[in-house]
Formats: C-alpha cells, sequence, structure tokens
DNA sequence: ATGAAAGCGCTAACAT
DNA sequence: ATGTTAGCGCTTTCAT
C-alpha cells in the first residue's frame, strides 16, 4: 500500500480512503490512486485489515454433513446471500466425532470468523454456557437453547400435521423413521419430530407402539434404507412411515420397493424438509416445506445484527428466536388408503 | 500473548515457542506457559499469525453448485480431509454468474486463503494466464488447461466405456443427456462426455443423431426431466439415455417413468458420479464410479506441494496432473435389452 | 533455552 | 481532503 501511495503521490491513508469509501476522496485523487493500484497489480491483504479491525468478513458454518441433501440445500444458499452481504463462508462438519460440537463452539474465536452459523445435532445448552468470549453465534434447527439466537421451523407442529394428514389417510399403524425417545443423547431434531408423531397419535385416540419407533444409525439413504429392512425382517406390520428427513424417506422408498411393498397403495411414506429430489422420486414425496431462503436470511440477519452492536460497542441484547412458517407439500407417496404391510412368515 | 508470557514469567517469544511447538521449550516453562494460558483462557489470533507468516492455513473450495449431489459430495470429502491436515475451507460457488469464475480467481489473494480448489464449468486457459501472483490453484474436473495443477477422471473414456455397455444391451438410438457441442461456451465436462459417447457410437459404425444430443439449460433434477420430457414431445425414438451426471439420470428417470416407460424393459439409463442416491433409485443406476477420497487427496496433495515450494522459496516446479481411476458400476437400471421408445402421435 | 527488538499491512485517531 | 503516528498480535532475526 505503501507503494501505491507513493506512485499516486499521496498517503498510504488516502489509499485505504479510496479501498474503504468510507472517507470522502477527491475525484482526482481517486483516479490517480486506482489507476496506481492497478499498474502496481496492488491486492489488499486482508489478514492484516482483519488484524487491525477485528473483523474478517469471514462466516463458519458447521453443519453435521454437507453430503446430506438438506444440509448441502442449506449451504448452497447461505453461499449464495453470504456473497451478496460480501461475507465469505468458512465450513466445518461435526457429525463425525460428537466432541466436534464443543471443540468447534470454543475454538471458534481462533478460526479467523466473525460469527458462527451452528446447526447442532445433539447440542447441550451447557455447550454454549461453557465457552466464554465467543463470537455471535446463530443456532439453527431444534435444540433447548437459550442463549444464542436461533432460527427454525416448529418441527414438532410440522411432524404433528404431516402424521394426522397420513391419519387422514386411513393409516393407523404408523412408523417413525429417525428414532425412539433415548434420552439427551438423541439428535435434537429427532426428539421433536417424534414429540409431534406422539402428538397426532395421542389426538387420534391411538396408543404408541414402541416397535413401530425406528431408530437409524447413519441418517443416510442407506442407513435408513436398512433400518426399514430390519423393520420388515422384524414382521412388525405397518402401513405407513413417517421419515424425519428427506433422505431418510428416500431410503424407505427404497426398501419397501425391494420388499415389493406398492407406495402409496400398500404403504404411505413422507419426508420433512422438501429437498429437490423430493418432488422426483417414484412416487413423488410428501413432505413439510418451508422457504429456504428465508431461513437463511434470518440467521445471516441476526448475525448482522449482532455484529454491528459489537462495532457499536453496545450491549448485547436478549437472544432473539425466529420461527419460519412450514407447509405441508401434498405428493403422490400418501395419495390413497394403504392396504398395510402384512408380515407373511412368523416373527 | 503478552499477558501470558507476563502471568508466566517469561517473554512473548517463549509463549509463541510454546504454541508452535518449533523450538524446545523446557519442560517445566511450557506448563508455566499451558497453565498461564489456560488462566487466561487464552486463543491466539489468527489474523496476527496470517499477517506474520503469510498464510492463514484456509483453503478455498469453489464448486459450480454445492446443492448439487456431487459437489455436496465432494465438499463433504474435502472439509473432512482438509480437517485432517489442519486446514480450514471457505467455498465459493460459481455457476450463478459466468463472470465469477474469473472474478473468484483473480480476487484469491484478497480472500485470506492460501490456495483455492477450483472445479470449472467453463474455465478457458486465458482465465489463469491472464491472472498473475495468484496463490496455488488446482484444477479438478474437465478442463483443458496446462498452467495449474489438475487433478480429474478420464471423462471421456469413461463416457465411451458407459455407452458401450449400453450397446452391448442393444440399444441402438442412444440418447445423451447434458448437452450437445456447442463450440466454447459449453462446459467442459459436457463437451469430453459428448466426444466420448460419440467415439462409441462411431466405434459401433452408428451414425450420430444430432435430435439425440440433449442440451439441459439448468443441471438439476428438475432441467433434466423438463429437457427429457421435450425430447419426448420431439418425438423423437430411443431406447436409451446417457446422462452426463446422476443428477441428470435421476431427471431422466422420473420424465420416462411419468411418460409411462419403463426402465430397463422400455429405455435404459445411465448416469455419471456414483453419488449415494445412485444406488437407491427405482430402478437403481448404472453409473461411473470413482474413489472420492483418493480424487480429494490428490487435489489437496498438489495443494500442499505448492504451499511446501512457496516456503522454502523454491521455483515453481511444472504443473501436475493426476488422473483419477474410475468403474462402471452395472445396476438395474441397464439390465435388460430395451424395447425402446416408439412415438404414437405424429411428430 | 530464552529474551529484546523489529516489522508483517493495515486503519483509527488526531492533526493539518 | 489529506498526512502523521501509532499499534492491532504475532513471529523472526539476532543476542544472550
Amino acid at each position: 500500500m505503501k507503494d501505491v501511495a507513493q506512485l499516486a503521490g499521496v498517503s498510504p491513508k488516502t489509499v485505504s480512503n479510496v479501498l474503504t469509501g468510507a472517507v470522502a476522496v477527491r475525484e482526482g485523487t481517486r483516479e490517480r490512486v486506482q489507476a496506481a493500484m492497478d499498474e502496481l497489480d496492488f491486492v489488499p491483504n486482508l489478514s492484516a485489515r482483519g488484524l487491525r479491525n477485528g473483523r474478517t468478513g469471514i462466516i463458519g458454518v458447521a453443519l453435521p454433513d454437507l453430503a446430506t441433501a438438506f444440509s448441502a440445500d442449506l449451504a448452497h444458499t447461505i453461499v449464495e446471500q453470504a456473497h451478496e452481504r460480501g461475507l465469505a463462508v468458512q465450513f466445518e462438519e461435526t457429525a463425525a466425532e460428537p466432541e466436534r460440537e464443543h471443540d468447534l463452539v470454543s475454538r471458534a474465536r481462533t478460526h479467523l470468523i466473525d460469527g458462527l452459523i451452528l446447526n447442532p445435532v445433539r447440542l447441550e445448552d451447557s455447550v454454549i454456557e461453557r465457552v466464554d468470549h465467543l463470537p455471535p453465534v446463530v443456532l439453527i434447527g431444534e435444540v433447548e437453547q437459550h442463549r444464542a439466537d436461533r432460527v427454525y421451523v416448529d418441527s414438532r407442529v410440522a411432524s404433528r400435521e404431516i402424521t394426522e394428514h397420513v391419519l387422514s389417510r386411513g393409516a393407523r399403524r404408523i412408523a417413525a423413521l429417525g428414532g425412539a425417545v433415548r434420552g439427551q443423547d438423541g439428535k435434537a431434531t429427532a426428539g421433536l419430530r417424534l414429540l409431534g408423531y406422539l402428538d397426532a397419535l395421542r389426538d387420534a385416540g391411538l396408543e404408541a407402539d414402541p416397535q413401530l419407533q425406528v431408530d437409524v444409525e447413519q441418517w443416510t439413504i442407506g442407513g435408513a434404507a436398512a433400518a426399514v429392512e430390519e423393520l420388515l425382517a422384524r414382521q412388525v406390520p405397518f402401513d405407513a412411515v413417517v421419515a424425519f428427513t428427506d433422505t431418510l424417506a428416500f431410503g424407505a422408498l427404497h426398501a419397501l420397493h425391494r420388499a415389493g411393498l406398492r407406495v402409496p397403495e400398500d404403504v404411505l411414506v413422507t419426508g420433512f424438509d422438501d429437498v429437490e429430489h423430493a418432488a422426483f422420486t417414484l412416487p413423488p414425496l410428501t413432505t413439510v416445506a418451508f422457504t429456504r431462503t428465508d431461513y437463511v436470511s434470518a440467521a445471516l440477519d441476526l448475525l448482522s445484527a449482532r455484529f454491528e452492536e459489537r462495532a457499536g460497542r453496545r450491549d448485547d441484547g436478549p437472544s432473539q428466536a425466529v420461527v419460519i412458517p412450514h407447509r405441508l407439500v401434498l405428493r403422490e407417496s400418501t395419495q390413497g388408503t394403504p392396504a398395510g404391510y402384512v408380515p407373511t412368515g412368523s416373527p
């Protein structure tokens, strides 16, 4: 920058002013500086700027697994919107080891990021609590947590509604794909969606059968397919599968087909998230949709607001929660009254 | 750091030594310093370190669209492996605007990254050429480009092989889904895969029908489905679809099913990349597979080698190219001899 | 094995 | 509207 200043016959500060645009610079001066920058092929050093300003313009995003359809969709939307706001995005994955979530949060300060968007798998209140001097954190997705800003859809209500829809089609033995109640160590998302499912059963006067609460080890298509195959092998009769994510539903569709069961004639299937593929499965999948861009812009708005608080040395306000509205998208996978899966052999 | 030094009764340099581990520190001193760091909840400032060292420990990754299954898979693998190597990963998307690719490369220096992994959509030689003083760049995927390191699978050969496989099943009118020959502005990947397809037809003594080279505007499931629907509407007979990516094949499966055509009884379908979902479609998809981890570790190895060159102030060696082996994965979507789609109406 | 001093590139504060 | 000064937090000489 000194070189540019010298070539343009100004001081480094003026070059800085031209770059940041914060302070007015006379037109002629600006042009000379600009010419000098072009001439020298000058690019500002963001490390230095970051050191000086205490802000890097990078936000961190931590998702369970970037290869999962929903996370990928989210990642795409975040990058797109962050780019529009002049922010770069650094990604981390949290699903590999359970401790990684805590590690990530506690070391967030070191990682050159101004703030963190975190989609926790099983974050407990304590994690945020234990760590002080954090950069702003926005939690997305379900988590019982009141120390940090949050953006989420009302999973419990959505799950109840989609279960009610399946009930309205005549299903009575509905499998919940994504996890049984398992205390604290289960996935937060799974917990709430299971509660919604149970709400619907209770309201319909049905008893919940624990055999129909199907745990899935790996939340992948293959993991879900294996879980449904095991359910079939256990000879448990059922006439619908309410999956806690679209990815799990994809696995269910596959396993049911391999078993010779038809969707929706024999078994109804629903998902959650409405990823692109959900509209193109065979049959297309009934699922819960919400506007991805609203979801992401709410998260970025919350972060930005915190940035400004800090810049203005204002006190941090109380944590905010934004609920993104959801809606049911009805497709062929629930069009009809299911005949049900009736085990043929002995259990 | 000064505070830590003071509390531990040493100089800042010693604290630095403890942190980096580069220089030996006496055991007792190390412990005192460590205790002081814990006491003060000290975290090193990476901006400062980056400024001083000229390296940030962040690499940039530019992919066309993070929501696409293949990109998402790649992103996942990159984050995972970079994490193991102590690198953080910053993502950008390039598909939105065509100019973004060039923008990205030319501004790479500003973005706090030590190196760039770029999956170009249509990068021409000139882009790298025009930009000087770049950080190390590794290109992944197809691109005619000899100025930067590259990692790729031999798309042309793979495409020829999968087309030959479809021919061996008896298909004769094979649609290529992903783009016709369109000169310089087409996608590099599409170009090579089309060439492989044409190679196979030629070797089989078949004439290529331009009507069967189906352009896809948006490389999404929906875009591919629309393109296949349009092909059907044009009343062009065909008995197989060789799609240039799995995502495109998913769209084809959907469109064919909606049109009442069965796969593989009426039409064979193949994909490319072997993303997870390819094994779970109805029917499961024959596709081209390659080991994702090898692909990514080759890219990271190339980058790391360049980092070391620069650190050692050695001259940059000539650019390297690593070809990752591929293999055909045969699944049900090509099991059988297709009856073919025979238009019923008049064209 | 440890310390002292200097400087990486930038910008906020203050001066002009 | 522009220049001067100082310092962000770290690490690399060079001493000791």
